[in-house]
DNA sequence: TTGTAAGCGTTATCAG
DNA sequence: CTGATAACGCTTACAA
């Protein structure tokens, strides 16, 4: 009679199985170059009968390399799933593999870093990170830092990151061509990412329609203040507006219908984030697109760039936005021909 | 000269740095009793002063238990990272910790749970889990597993989930007290879930207002459903909807926008999953609630309660959503006294 | 090519 | 109350 508590099979069950050492069977159920066809395959089948399965704290105790790549990320925002999905990817790639920690309420971002460092990560990379300059250069002085997404400057840490104000310019780019002059941009919240895009507002609008079309209301991050900027929006003929973000925009578009002006027949509006929220349906926003997939690349690359002594310097990518056109982008109303 | 390539501090540089054993540190370090004001005091002072952290991977090599829930979820779906929170915590409580593993393109839910196992997980909890009856069963051989949001009769599994039926008829409930008589439901896509809600919605109508009132026209999970459904709510008199889920609903509230009814004014909307979406300023959508809270709580409950070998029996806990009013619902137009 | 044996950093057992 | 010392399961020099 087996003994009811059925503990899972060992690396020494597999050898002895195979008829051959630990070392041998270690070497053969990790790809190694080594032993011989007859060990092998004898190995290969015996794991294989056995259902056998490396345990991962012993692996990794034992390596010299973990190749374990942690990442902390804020559980709610879909943006950050998304660049989850990509790095997990990416760094399945290039041989390593990826620990994720999420921030929660009870976990902040010092302890899920903690949390990451504990489980021997070799690499840090920081969705968004809250902490300072100062901490995260001090985090990088014994290991590999990157931080996505979030335009810091701290000694030691790589920046991936897409370029804020060309994806403004982007989007004023796509609304000239359709035709419109009198763009609106509906302001973010105070702080560097809200600088950026306005700049890059304002500089492109200056550039392709001229210096006194440039018309920047306040705003915010969320969908209330998006709809109270739509009354702000009244004082000017304005044909098309960019939103900070999608969620600002999903307050201007609900603004915008309330007085009755119709998207896009009255006016043009462009978000940015390109959410899944931008995707639905029923919304089907214009909105630009921070990459994920480039994103999340140009992030493993960055840490494994330092991992393998490939780099020492300290790198900022910066990426190209993707403007993503849908529904919500048209021609101005009564266009006059020139 | 110390050397440039400092490694983490070991629990034997704190001993020795404390002067007692590697065994004394290990006892103080994690608050177990034996060791005297002295010794404890000592080793508290040494580990501070490295900055001595444990090494989890040895830890748990070394550790009998290792107290290890694995988690498996969906990472775009923003109830589950809700409950990703609320299990946190939960096992937090507990004095277990979590080990989250999500799904992605390149990560099905078999090698997720391969990784969870692999990590000494003593416990699976699969949110909304796509295995088989027969898999889920088969795991549950060797190890405690709950599935969590999803109605499954797989012996030797738990099961967390809410009473759908009973969320549809808190929303009857509550359309019926604000005076409806003609509610409709918008149902959602074939499966257990859109049959439990769908019976429990005929069960409430029957009962509340009457065997004729039940008024089911097809719909399903998404947003374009929701809004091709609503030309099939013209057919009769209708004050009130209530949608399969959110995205639905959200379908449903803009295609009656487009149709120039007004929410609530014309018509009443209930949806279901209480989305942050439901909470957006502009969609204000009543909804049932899913209580992540309880179900988080619920679902660590019966793993460790397994692990603890204070229950052999399955359980199935079936929760009481909670239905969320916001301003997607008010008393009918024109309604007449009795 | 293959096996022996020494770690990896903790925890846990068991004398003292 | 404290300290050796043997696991834990795997990787990897090094030797055969």
């Amino acid at each position: 009679m087996p003994s009811t508590r059925s503990s899972r099979p060992r690396l020494a069950d597999v050898a002895a199985r195979a008829g051959v050492s630990t070392a041998t069977a270690s070497l053969v159920l990790r790809g190694r170059p080594g032993p011989g066809r007859r060990a092998r395959q004898a190995v290969l089948d015996a794991s294989h009968e056995l259902g056998y399965r490396a345990d991962r704290s012993a692996s990794l105790l034992a390596r010299r390399r973990t190749q374990l790549l942690g990442v902390s990320m804020d559980v709610r925002s879909p943006f950050h799933a998304e660049l989850i999905e990509e790095i997990h990817a990416a760094a399945d790639g290039l041989g390593y593999d990826v620990v994720v920690s999420p921030l929660t309420r009870t976990h902040d971002e010092r302890r899920v870093v903690e949390t990451l460092l504990d489980s021997r990560c070799e690499a840090l990379l920081l969705l968004a990170p809250g902490l300072s300059a100062a901490q995260l250069t001090d985090l990088a002085q014994d290991r590999p830092v990157v931080a996505v997404g979030r335009p810091v400057t701290a000694p030691g840490v790589d920046v991936v990151r897409v370029a804020d104000d060309r994806g403004v310019a982007l989007a004023v780019e796509h609304l000239v061509a359709l035709g419109h002059r009198d763009i609106a941009f509906v302001d973010g919240p105070s702080g560097t990412i809200s600088t950026l895009r306005r700049s890059g507002y304002r500089r492109a609008v200056r550039r392709l329609v001229g210096p006194d079309a440039v018309h920047v209301v306040p705003g915010g991050a969320t969908e209330d203040k998006g709809a109270a900027a739509v009354s702000l929006l009244r004082g000017r003929p304005v044909s098309a507006a960019i939103a900070f973000n999608d969620r600002c925009a999903l307050g201007v578009l609900d603004g915008l219908r309330r007085d009755g002006r119709s998207v896009p027949g009255d006016i043009s509006l462009v978000g940015y984030d390109d959410t899944p929220l931008a995707r639905l349906g029923t919304i089907d926003l214009t909105s630009v697109s921070q990459t994920p997939g480039e994103m999340g690349a140009a992030a493993v690359r960055a840490a494994v760039e330092r991992l393998e002594g490939a780099r020492s310097h300290d790198v900022e990518v910066l990426l190209e936005p993707v403007l993503v056109v849908r529904g919500s982008t048209g021609p101005p109303p009564n266009r006059t021909m020139p």
